[in-house]
DNA sequence: CCGAATCCAATATGATACTG
DNA sequence: CAGTATCATATTGGATTCGG
């Protein structure tokens, strides 16, 4: 077995790249939500308790520019659009399930 | 073996509230900085690159707040002052381990 | 050394209204 | 429905200085 070798600089390093892409209120329950398939915005916005147009929409343009989801238009009459994440976005799945579980261990408000 | 029953919403909320712990740029970043044991200001700040005495000023009163880390006040001539985690804190370790993990493999710098 | 104080810039978030 | 535009506030981050 392999031991890891990095330094604690090395894994701060790590941690804050993946800060970066999952920075926010917002990004992490955005992708959370989006896990059936295909998702329209409005759909987006009703599964996030609270968020506005205009955030959810910028912050779909920063996942987007991370490649973490994919925005489709749909020709047709009228044109819809769809959000699905990408297989990249799927790696996150260890990190988003670790915040779950901790936040349901931990939360304050009581279970 | 026990299925999760969370509903979505649910799992949304659970992460929301460990986003709220760990919220920012810093605050993880800091944790891991600390885990050898005490730690004066002077040395967390040079272990993590570019933080401000401001920011990590805040930042650590944060954690304070959120029963992550102890201040503690050493009496002598001249006073010293440490921070050390809480066992709480250690709870958190399974979330940053995830991060690292990430970070680690995804990197845009390469190896 | 350990911060607090001050000043300021940059981002993030929010409320509301509006367009195609 | 799927956003954009505008305005306002809040939070964060940074530079510098200063006191115990």
């Amino acid at each position: 077995m392999k031991q890891d070798i990095s330094t604690m600089a090395d894994k701060i390093r790590y941690v804050q790249d993946t800060l970066q892409m999952i920075n926010g209120k917002w990004k992490v329950p955005i992708l959370m939500s989006m896990y059936g398939g295909k998702n329209r915005f409005r759909d987006i916005q009703r599964n996030i308790p609270a968020i506005t147009t205009r955030v959810l929409s910028k912050e779909l343009k920063d996942l987007e520019a991370n490649k973490l989801v994919t925005r489709t238009v749909h020709d047709g009459k009228p044109v819809s659009i769809s959000y699905t994440l990408t297989a990249y976005s799927h790696t996150l799945t260890p990190v988003v399930d670790e915040m779950i579980k901790w936040g349901k261990q931990h939360r304050k408000g009581g279970l």
